[in-house]
DNA sequence: TATGAATGAGAGTTCATTCAT
DNA sequence: AATGAATGAACTCTCATTCAT
């Protein structure tokens, strides 16, 4: 008898926890979070609805989890936008910024959806919001280290709004005029960050 | 002798629908379409559960009953500033445009829930948005005729971005915070309104 | 000021109850008694619903209604035909037999309907079928006084089921195809006869 | 090591289909297709409600999966009678094919109640007699192969009202009674058969 | 450990009946 | 007396979750 490795069932683990993650926030996006069963997930993942459970115990448990996930994959994307920032010209770091929405349209769907849902959850929309806005102020700070804390506040929550608009032209948008549009949207950006450094 | 009016009745009806309106559209905001029940409105508005049905005769009617209501008004509002444009300063324009979002914050909150919810409806999020769309490019063509149709175009999409960021201040920042940001946010809609009459 | 006449309210009160009673025979028959509404049942005969409610307190006693006028129907009709019996040919009483289930079709399918709902009720299938056992009884006896008790019960049940055969191909058959298949129904109704009146 | 085998869980399912369909088969029997809730049926058969819901997904289906499978059993008998057919005296025919309805009498009041409320269903009354029809001419051409079209048609259609004549016999008389005033009947059948025959 | 049949609370909806007008 | 809006008990059906196998 060899020993039974554990490596190969954290890794089948691991597989089982992304497949499922990902049937997941298609089905949230396509019909909601109380639109979208338990079973269903499980079907479109290949999971057994027993073991579905067995990752995650409750259907909160899998939409906070997954919230989780997308809200410490933006915060991390923000970090390496402020690590960068200080030896960026303003247009360079608004065209930065624009690009970091670059994820999938369906992640957008899904996650708001699903902040919306889990209102009292440990990921709500408020709590994202304020994530975002951490790693925001950090790129601003970055930016612009003369910036004071009520200026800085301002600056960074008309930036948020205009992340948002970045993100819903991505999500909205067809694919090539969404393109166009991004471009139309960077000056707004540049703009923004040129008065908040100048002032 | 007084006229044997009908007008009691339908005015009762009419505080009826009302109040069913403000209950649904309070619960949806708070909880979501699926996740508000038609009792909890009936039980929040002071409506019998068959009452609620003889004026709503499913869940979704009063969805498409309250997003027709929705669309309307924001139609009619930017029908009004389209009119009045041609005489305005951009710096006017812009500030009448940010003011057309100072509805209710609620209402945005469940306006875009239910937009969702009812993706199959008559009044699905693509068909507010392209009414939304329409009113804009109206309000556009009003402020700048030599607008051509590919600018017009992506002007009103940028626009339309713009707006939405404005409605969002007002639906997630606080009352007085709130206020200043969208102070800040009237610049950005009238430089786009600059770009686009000038170039 | 002149007496004011009961006699036309109580017209009036007969023609609406016509109208309902037709209104309603049509439309338990189409749907069952379950499957129709009070409120169909107003709208077909023109009556406001709170005037149904007045004439026919409950839904059930709509149907007893029903049920009583065509039970004493046919009592009436069976009476006539013990009546004239002793003076007939057993092939001309045969055919009178099969002619007494000549009524409305859609009659039959609404009063077994009804007769089936009201199982606990006043006119229930087993009291109808006494009801219809007593006046074929009736007949027997017109027209072969020496049947003693045991051999008449038996000849009436037999009988009995061979008028339900000729009401079944009233109401299923075709027009054309009804009248044939009668034609060839008369025989055993005429065969029964004579083995009972001269054994 | 033994098999491991599914049969028990599908055992279990059966028995389960087996008890719900007994229980439906009682309660519609009593109170018709709409008088009787699913509730009562799965309380009756010792199901939880989403039990019940798991083998028969709406109450249609669990109406006509009983209906389907009595139509199968009369198809299935009257095909053995008429295989047996050809070798038997007119007597011995008339008195299978009465003793064809020895079914459970509660069975014939619950089928003939679903056939009516599934009007619009895949087993209405129409389709049973249809089917029932096949079955009999069958009989016939064995008996008699030289029936025609239209003589086999009408001598069918006869056929078919003597055995609802035997059928509604077995449901409505008292267990003993029954059998006696059967004695009475198969002279009918029989008759009908040579007149048939013979012609 | 993995499976999926079984569970039952709770949702949307209907309709017989009442009663203010 | 006549009307029809209002009522709420009861029905069909769903789905998150459990647990025997």
């Amino acid at each position: 008898m060899s020993l039974p490795s554990l490596a190969p069932k954290r890794q089948r683990g691991r597989l089982r926890v992304q497949a499922i993650s990902e049937a997941a926030i298609a089905l949230f996006a396509e019909r909601g979070f109380d639109g979208t069963t338990m079973t269903e997930i499980a079907a479109r993942s290949g999971t057994a609805i027993g073991s579905l459970y067995r990752f995650f115990p409750t259907k909160e448990s899998l939409a906070d989890s997954l919230l989780q996930r997308y809200a410490e994959g933006m915060a991390e994307v923000l970090a390496q936008v402020a690590e960068k920032a200080p030896g960026l010209t303003l247009d360079d770091l608004a065209w930065r910024l624009v690009a970091v929405t670059a994820r999938s349209g369906i992640d957008q769907a899904a996650m708001a959806t699903l902040a919306d849902a889990r209102r009292e959850g440990p990921y709500s929309r408020t709590i994202l919001r304020q994530s975002f806005y951490d790693g925001l102020a950090r790129v601003l700070r970055a930016a612009a280290p003369a910036l004071d804390g009520a200026r800085l506040d301002s600056a960074t929550r008309v930036l948020r709004q205009l992340m948002k608009g970045a993100l819903a032209i991505r999500t909205e948008e067809a694919e090539e005029a969404g393109r166009d549009l991004l471009r139309d949207w960077c000056p707004l950006v540049r703009d923004h960050l040129m008065r908040v450094c100048h002032d």
